[in-house]
DNA sequence: CCAATAATGGACCATCCGGTCCACTAACCA
DNA sequence: TGGTTAGTGGACCGGATGGTCCATTATTGG
C-alpha cells in the first residue's frame, strides 16, 4: 500500500532539488535558466513540472530546503561548540572561507533573493521574511547562550543584537562578494564582535 | 569647429544616461530589458547602440554615473554637516526613508550589482571595486572629522571603521529589501554607532 | 546646392525563454 | 495477461531577448 500504483519516479526528488539549489544559489533566480535546472537535476521538462510545478515553485521549495539544511547545521555546531560567543565568532568567520577561494562567492541563497527580488515579489518575500526568522531565532539563542555563560553581558537586548548579527553577516557576504580581501573582512568581524560587549 | 558633421543628437545623453541608472538600479542588470531601457531613455535602439554600445557598456557607464551623483552628494552633505560623526548617522539613518517608503528600497546600485554578478563578471567586478572605494573615501573622511572633533577615539583605525560602515550600510540596505521594519533598523544603527566608540 | 557625415526609425535576426501537450513506456493490481 | 495509473521524452508554442543592418533624414562645410 506504500507503493504508488502506475509507473515508479525515475529520479530522487531530494537529490534533485538539493541540485537546483545549488544553481540556484550559485547564480540567482532570473540568471538561472530552464535549461541550466534540466541539466544538474538530470531530469526531463515534463518531470520537472510534474514534480514541483514550475520554475518560481522549485525556486520556493529550493528556499526552505536551503532554510533546512542551513539551520539544521546552524544548530548541531551550536550545541557541538563549547561556548555561545565561539559559535558566533566561527559563523561570523563561515564568510572568510569564501574570501580564501575555499569555496565560491555566493553568499547566502536567503539574502541573494532578498537583494534580487525586494519586496516585487510578495510570495517570494515572504519565503525571504521566514528564512531570515529562522537565522535570527537560532542566533538569538546563541546570544542568550552567550549571555548565561557570561561572554555577552545579561542586560544587552538579546533578539536586537541577533538582528544585529544577521545584517552584519548580510553586509560581510556583500563585500566578500564584491572581492574585499580576508585581512579587512577579518577586521570588520572584530568591530562587530566587539560591538556585542 | 565645435559643433561636429551631421546630423547632431535629438537626445541629451546626460539625461537619457540619468534614465537608464534609474532602472537599473529598480530592477538590477538581468531583469532589465533592452524595451525597458528605451522606454525610459526615450530613445531608438540604434541610437542606444550608437551612443552607449550596448546594454553591458550601458550598465557600466551607468555604474560611474552612480557613483559621481552618490559621491557627489555625500561630500556635500559632509561638507555640510556640523559634525563628522552626525554626518555618519546621516548617511546611515538615510536607509530609514526606504523602510519608511518614502522612497523605494532599491538599495544601492553598486551594492546590488555586486550582489547580482558576484565575480563572474570581471569587468563589472571592477567596476564595483571603484565604486566601493569611492564610498569608502568618503567615509573614511568623515571617520578622520570625527576623530579630530573628539567624538571618534584617535587611536582607533580609521580606514578600518570606515570599511565597517560600508558593511553595515551594506547590511542594512539587505534587511530592508528584505521589508525588515525602522525600529529594528534603528537599532541595528545604534548599535553600529557605538562600535565605533 | 551639393557632397560628406552622422543620427534615427524600424525591419529583421537567431536564440532562448518558461510553459504546455501528447504519444509512449513502465510499473502495479486483478 | 490485461487494464489502470502515472512518469518520461520530445515536439511544439507564442513571445521576448539582445543585437544587427539599412534606408531615411538632418545637419555640416565647401
Amino acid at each position: 500500500m506504500n507503493a504508488s500504483p502506475g509507473r515508479p519516479l525515475e529520479f530522487d526528488p531530494d537529490a534533485a532539488l538539493d541540485a537546483a539549489m545549488q544553481v540556484f544559489w550559485r547564480n540567482g533566480y532570473e540568471n538561472t535558466s530552464m535549461q541550466d535546472l534540466l541539466e544538474v537535476m538530470q531530469i526531463s521538462k515534463s518531470s520537472l513540472y510534474q514534480a514541483f510545478g514550475g520554475k518560481q515553485a522549485l525556486f520556493e521549495r529550493c528556499m526552505t530546503h536551503y532554510g533546512d539544511e542551513m539551520i539544521g547545521s546552524l544548530r548541531e555546531a551550536l550545541q557541538a561548540s563549547p561556548s555561545g560567543l565561539g559559535f558566533i565568532r566561527q559563523f561570523l568567520e563561515s564568510v572568510l572561507d569564501e574570501a580564501r577561494g575555499v569555496c565560491e562567492a555566493r553568499g547566502c541563497l536567503v539574502l541573494n533573493t532578498a537583494n534580487e527580488f525586494a519586496r516585487r515579489n510578495p510570495q517570494i518575500a515572504k519565503a525571504v521574511s521566514q528564512g531570515l526568522n529562522r537565522f535570527h531565532e537560532v542566533l538569538l539563542a546563541a546570544v542568550e547562550r552567550a549571555q548565561q555563560e557570561g561572554e555577552i553581558p545579561p542586560e544587552r537586548n538579546a533578539s536586537m543584537l541577533a538582528t544585529y548579527l544577521v545584517s552584519s553577516m548580510s553586509g560581510l557576504k556583500t563585500l566578500s562578494k564584491a572581492g574585499v580581501g580576508e585581512d579587512t573582512l577579518r577586521g570588520i568581524i572584530g568591530l562587530t564582535l566587539k560591538a556585542l560587549q
